[in-house]
DNA sequence: CGTATTATTGAGCGGCGTCAAGCACAGTGG
DNA sequence: CCACTGTGCTTGACGCCGCTCAATAATACG
């Protein structure tokens, strides 16, 4: 199988603030609030892959914002398993739900080299005292993640593993395209089968058998790290996804 | 087997607002803030058990504080298989992950007779313009109800039932007690099989058994519809179950 | 080019689903 | 007081999806 895949791995455009942008495509947004939200990511830092930002069960006080490539969450139970919690792409903010603990659920670990932005727990209470509407923005971005999880923990009980792969994939390119409109129908995956099958549940052998069976029922075509929907609609309506990010209603939000 | 269970479904007690208590137990929260949120409950309603309060992929305004009763909501995915998302407490909040959808991704039913208060959606941006702080802990009570379905999460791709179900217990019976702190080690437990099935992503068929093998195990005792934990901390250990009402940080907060 | 990591493929097995029958209990009506 | 009915729980038989163990191939990296 001989695809032309060009890398389209892409982050977020040289754009100052990914946060900021993120923002903007979920809700209007004045130019003054997208000046404070970049305020964010005034400190980059590049980052090997691999390397843990974030430490379960110890604390921290510092959270990151993703500016350039990916990191994954996940968390180590009783038996020694890794789960993956979330995986987080440019414009997302790592360690939102550490905020109410002392010390992080979870770990976070950089899958491709990164430039994050870190900054410190008090920034978060400015953003909630610049606005109300900046507060419900933020708000409703936890809100979609919610949203997301739940759809995880659905296909997670009630599904066989190529439902949930395909569900998996489909999850991630719409996040990725979300942040980056280029996208039509591939995208680079820098993850590993052992981190996918840490997110839909099931060994690293079987990620690989599931793939090609995904492959065999014409759904998905793969090269190296890319992969190519076939047939998006078939796959949307064979896994019962919904893009989270799609048709959010953020007319509830206060005016300022 | 007869143990002597009196009925100890206490309900948040014939306090006001349910919710004004919550968010009381998490943090330190003013007399005049207390009486903002009691005014999510100023319309109380008693409702059947049985009665679907929100429908999955319907449009709603409405929101509904739990004052007394269980309240489960679940998704129907495309094979039909309904999976249980939350089950929901007196003083939490159903549908605030609804909040950026014009259609709601849930269906909420009240499990048994519940007084609940419903509210519209306007009433939540009144909130977020109180103040920051209160903004803040209504941000908190989201991230505590997230890292509960990251718990969730980590159980349902890596564990087998039995682990699976003494979890749920744990977390059910920690949540209730978080709001009734008479509470000592057994609760009454008004889902069926099926429901508990839906909620850990097993059959009620395999409910059964595995109730069963953690009554054998010496983790649990049962007698109708209450449960008992008969070794609390050996059944935290042997799930790696961690109280996210514990230890809740909110210094962070805003003052005002 | 050598070594480490990752992906693929096969064989065997076990947990859990499915199907189905039997039991316990509550509510209804005679 | 007892048949009738409905709902939920229990238990057995059997099959399949996905796990484990293990060997080999492909790829990345120094």
């Amino acid at each position: 199988m001989s695809l032309n895949f060009e890398n389209i791995d892409a982050p977020c455009e040289d754009v100052k603030s990914c946060i900021a942008e993120k923002f903007r495509r979920i809700g209007l947004i004045s130019n003054e609030h997208l000046r404070l939200l970049a305020k964010f990511e005034d400190n980059p830092a590049e980052i090997r892959a691999g390397t843990e930002i974030l430490s379960q069960d110890n604390p921290t006080n510092e959270f990151f914002v993703i500016n350039k490539g990916w990191v994954v969450s996940s968390m180590k139970n009783i038996t020694g398993v890794n789960t993956v919690i979330d995986i987080h792409h440019p414009g997302d903010i790592v360690g939102v739900s550490q905020l109410p603990y002392e010390s992080s659920p979870y770990s976070s670990v950089t899958a491709t080299n990164c430039v994050i932005c870190p900054f410190p727990r008090n920034s978060l209470d400015d953003l909630l005292k610049i606005s109300p509407r900046l507060s419900g923005m933020f708000q409703t971005v936890c809100m979609i993640e919610q949203a997301i999880l739940h759809d995880r923990i659905a296909m997670m009980s009630a599904s066989e593993a190529h439902v949930r792969l395909c569900h998996f994939l489909l999850q991630t390119f719409s996040r990725l395209k979300f942040m980056n409109s280029d996208l039509t129908d591939r995208f680079y995956c820098p993850l590993n089968q052992r981190t996918i099958g840490e997110a839909i549940g099931v060994t690293s052998v079987h990620v690989s058998r599931t793939f090609a069976k995904l492959a065999e029922m014409g759904l998905i075509e793969r090269n190296r790290n890319f992969v190519r929907f076939v047939d998006w609609q078939r796959a949307v309506k064979f896994t019962g996804f919904t893009d989270r990010y799609e048709n959010v209603d953020v007319a509830w939000l206060p005016d300022a």
